[in-house]
RNA sequence: GGGGGUGUAGCUCAGUUUGGUUUAGAGCGCCUGCCUGUCACGCAGGAGGUCGCGGGUUCGAGCCCCGUCACUCCCGCCA
């Protein structure tokens, strides 16, 4: 790094260097000018250092930088020097120094910026990203690209050193008949076909273990044309894909619960809360928590009170105690004393999600109280107490209904009242696995029966439950991993054997001849001699999130798109000349409505 | 496609409750001047506004009403 722009950088400097001749290059981070003296604090990547100008001894250097605004790009010569005791600055890594300035290159004059580097201030995110190169300076974001590079490339090396291989996957791929919109990207010399980015290397990685590569993983980029989310950024983003042969359920999990307990240690300081990561099945998860992905973080499980009001005169709940419905209970301490505004704004965010109310019961000094309770006889009310285990000061809300439904309002309002209480520990990590997903579910509005997650999953049972079972009622060798109520990825022990698959296909409504058509390439590999095998693909962009506590996903990536899938930098979508239409056979339909 | 929030100086915001203080304010930034120990330097002065856009109500609209656009959060969607 001795070149002509710089011998050192500016963060390491300290009082080893005093009586040195140093060069240093950078950025004019703030300027603090004195009339007779000017300092500055150059920053380059590994911090700041304070230069002087002093025009008595160097006049030249002293004139130039009069004239030059912050973010200004100089290399300068000059002379570490010692502070003395009142102007040290210990709020700077390199406070104890400072360095006399005797010469001074402009490498670049900046012109006024549309918003402050130095300054921590907010501002506005379309001009953020528009300016992205200029966000990009600012510590925040800066600090969450860097701690990025060190995650992904913690997962090479841990990855690399337990027998996995690293595998480039196609960009330009085909389209494929299931799961999100697909990027399409127009031939040139198969006019009239497309290729399409790919949603994930699902197939390719499946291929790779058909391949005999034991284990593989990439830091894969996937497409999906569906819209974005706080956590969801639109268009694209990357998975830490891995895919593992001859491997059971608990081999994948094995894995992938050793790199994120290391991860978790070496680059963060936040606590594993539990170790090895807890199992909830699928029911399990949505009976307790209301969701697949349960924040785990807090307590407040819900209870299932159904039997307590199959015979009760309280209709509300006793019409919701047949098949395929369920009364929850939520119980909550400390808010019994709540005024009743509380209740009633708890209510109108139930209802808001759909719910029909929120009925609710306190405790206090022993006694029950609500305006509920006169519908319930001494037995109900013996049960419920015996059932949800009230203590004083606790409220229990109760939401009824259609299992998932209500399962899912009642999970929401878990979440809703942990925070009203604040009860939800900072600075922590829960993983979880949530097993045992059903293989297939009932599409209402289709009326038909449709593969709840990736059709290339096996079923538990194999062949013998497709033939036997309800198709509802089989479960998948299907798992996610979920982390402070963030879903980090699927994964799945796949289907590895043809008449299995299309015996599932089957069952979904597909034809033989259907598969062959959309998955022939796929049947015909396994026809060659396939491993069971199976992985798991986390999302990079969610991990980097929750460990650098971030609120959106644009915080963790460099140049994201907007909400609308654009990318207000460079512009992007855009439109393109006619010859590139013309030489692609494409013509674009005039807009109508 | 639907619902919520936001939109006032280059940036971050106040002003909107209850329409009427004149020339719509503040901090930061910018420009000019002063200043040799600051580190968010300080001091003095100055420039800078289609109050997102369009329409309406009114004697009068930044403020009320309708529409629209942009950004954002959520639902749908994302196996």
């Amino acid at each position: 790094m001795n070149n002509k722009y710089r011998s050192e950088y500016c963060g390491g400097l300290n009082k080893k260097y005093l009586g040195k001749k140093v060069r240093l290059a950078g950025w004019i981070h703030r300027k603090r000018d004195h009339g007779g003296l000017i300092f500055v604090d150059l920053r380059d990547h590994t911090g700041i250092c304070q230069l002087v100008f002093n025009p008595e001894k160097n006049k030249g250097p002293y004139g130039i930088v009069n004239g030059l605004r912050v973010e200004s790009v100089i290399s300068v010569d000059g002379d570490v020097v010692e502070r003395s005791p009142e102007t040290v600055n210990p709020r700077l890594a390199t406070g104890e120094i400072e360095v006399s300035v005797t010469g001074i290159e402009v490498e670049s004059s900046a012109e006024v910026l549309p918003f402050q580097i130095a300054d921590e201030e907010n501002v506005g995110e379309e001009l953020r990203l528009k300016f992205r190169f200029l966000d990009l300076r600012r510590e925040a974001l800066h600090k969450n690209i860097i701690y990025r590079s060190k995650i992904i490339n913690f997962i090479r090396q841990h990855l690399s050193s337990r027998e996995f291989t690293e595998i480039s996957t196609p960009i330009l791929t085909c389209s494929s008949p299931e799961g999100a919109r697909d990027y399409l990207v127009p031939s040139r010399i198969h006019k009239g076909k497309f290729y399409a980015l790919p949603q994930a290397p699902q197939q390719f990685k499946q291929l790779l273990m058909i391949s005999g590569f034991h284990r593989y993983f990439q830091i894969a980029p996937c497409f999906r044309d569906e819209d974005s989310r706080a956590d969801r950024s639109p268009g694209e983003f990357y998975q830490l894909d891995l895919e593992m042969s001859f491997c059971t359920q608990e081999d994948v999990f094995s894995v992938v619960e050793n790199l994120f307990i290391e991860m978790t240690e070496q680059l963060s300081d936040k606590q594993i809360m539990f170790k090895p990561f807890p199992r909830f099945s699928y029911e399990e998860a949505m009976n307790k928590f209301g969701t697949d992905k349960p924040d785990i973080r807090f307590g407040l499980e819900m209870k299932d009170v159904t039997q307590v009001f199959r015979n009760s005169e309280f209709k509300a709940f006793q019409n919701n105690t047949s098949k395929g419905k369920t009364v929850k209970a939520l119980v909550v301490p400390g808010l019994a004393d709540s005024p009743r505004s509380f209740f009633d704004k708890s209510e109108a965010y139930a209802k808001e999600l759909g719910a029909g109310g929120l009925a609710y019961i306190t405790m206090k000094d022993g006694k029950l109280k609500s305006p509920i309770l006169k519908f319930f006889g001494e037995e109900e009310k013996n049960q419920l107490l015996s059932t949800l285990e009230l203590k004083d000061g606790d409220a229990v809300f109760f939401g009824a209904g259609k299992w998932d439904k209500t399962c899912n309002i009642m999970g929401l309002m878990r979440t809703y009242f942990a925070k009203a209480v604040n009860c939800i520990p900072q600075n922590v990590m829960a993983f979880c696995w949530v097993v045992d997903f059903p293989m297939y579910e009932y599409n209402e509005d289709l009326k038909k029966i449709e593969f709840s997650h990736n059709p290339f999953s096996m079923p538990q049972g194999g062949m013998d439950d497709l033939l036997n079972k309800d198709p509802l009622d089989i479960k998948a060798f299907q798992y996610d991993i979920v982390c402070n109520g963030v879903e980090l990825s699927s994964g799945a022990i796949r289907n590895h054997k043809p008449e299995i698959m299309y015996k599932a296909f089957e069952i979904a409504g597909y034809k033989r001849d259907e598969v062959d058509r959309n998955f022939g390439h796929m049947i015909k590999a396994f026809k060659y001699g396939a491993p069971p095998h199976g992985g798991i693909a986390p999302g990079i962009d969610r991990i980097v999130m929750l460990f650098s506590d971030s609120p959106n996903i644009r915080e963790v990536i460099a140049f994201p798109m907007n909400q609308k899938a654009q990318d207000l930098m460079v512009g992007a979508p855009s439109e393109v000349k006619k010859e590139q239409l013309k030489e692609l056979g494409i013509r674009i339909e005039d807009k109508e409505e």
